[in-house]
DNA sequence: GTCTATAGAGTGATAGAC
DNA sequence: GTCTATCACTCTATAGAC
């Protein structure tokens, strides 16, 4: 029990995502760390601090991994294959801070839930600034840059809320699979007429 | 004020909208229904059970309209343009109800969750035969069926979460996007290498 | 750093009058 | 069908001992 703050933040992580924020009482979170509940707020100020501090920690790590991803690669397609890569991966190997991230922004104070989305804004930006890139470069189709950035993202977060570890598929091969799917999508190729319903 | 029961279920997906069911109270659905909070359950036997009432109505009525949307089509790639588009345009016209039914289901009884966890599987059910009936065709590539009609179904889905009723496009608008993005995913025309971060 | 004890407010739900 | 009153409980957070 090295870290009782890390551990704290750890517990926290496993029952907001298992119950939610709002589910999960101070109580759980102080019998998950084998402390009492009021031990918990020596190292956290509030329910609400501890929410903050984990969805920022999950942000940053976030934009730090796409920035170094993006880094190795040259030219749109590839860039584009490369930030989707980054942005499943994460998601899947720490599926439960980013569905935690997707969901239970509702919590935090009015301050802490602007620093958050500011973040998620300035992400999705880089992924808009490749959509914008690819088409102007003729490398994917005129496509609605806001609509299709929004999609490319919600489609690999979802991956969090489905994932399970031990599943059928590895991390890397679910990643193909959106890779080429999102990739196909972008490009737009052989498209025929429009559906009626 | 015809109809108090209609008028509480209303009240309460606005507020479930909002603040989430956890944080909603049945105060504050009380409040914003004009009554006191004991006469909510003169109507609902407890707020479990309104967010059962919710969601059933929501799931009861999605599948009911993909069936009249898939009934319309003839083809393979027709009758799933014509689900795409029946999906996306129930999910932004109903959007409260929906973000709900995808974020709320934790708050459900054991017995309800199964019911309603069923429900959205059948409904899935019928994207994944639609998908291994064009791959069989050869109308879509060999794709994996389950990924992929996870991904088509929350990226319509996704939709609740950003729309807004007088934003910059319409619905048909929206839906056409999503449209052309999914069958062009679907047919995986024209892809090169992938990528290696 | 962690504990026991408790304040203070709010919660879902029920009883019974009208 | 709606009300007032209240029960029994849980919640976040704090005070102060050790």
């Amino acid at each position: 029990m090295a870290d009782r703050k890390a551990t704290i933040k750890s517990v926290s992580i496993d029952l907001f995502f298992k119950k939610g924020y709002f589910a999960t009482s101070i109580s759980d979170i102080a019998g998950g760390s084998g402390i009492q509940k009021a031990s918990i707020y020596y190292h956290y100020a509030s329910k609400e601090d501890l929410l903050f501090h984990i969805l920022k920690s999950t942000m940053d790590d976030l934009t730090t991994t796409l920035k170094q991803c993006l880094a190795k690669g040259t030219g749109t397609e590839q860039r584009m294959r490369a930030a989707v890569r980054g942005h499943v991966r994460f998601h899947l190997e720490r599926q439960k801070e980013n569905f935690i991230a997707n969901s239970e922004l509702r919590g935090l104070t009015a301050e802490h839930y602007r620093s958050i989305t500011q973040k998620r804004d300035e992400y999705e930006l880089i992924f808009q600034d490749l959509i914008r890139q690819g088409a102007e470069q003729g490398v994917f189709a005129d496509v609605d840059v806001k609509i299709l950035s929004y999609a490319i993202l919600t489609l690999c977060t979802a991956g969090a809320t489905w994932y399970k570890p031990n599943g059928r598929l590895t991390v890397d091969e679910i990643a193909d699979i959106y890779e080429n799917f999102i990739i196909s999508g972008l490009k737009q190729g052989n498209l025929n007429t429009p559906a009626s319903c």
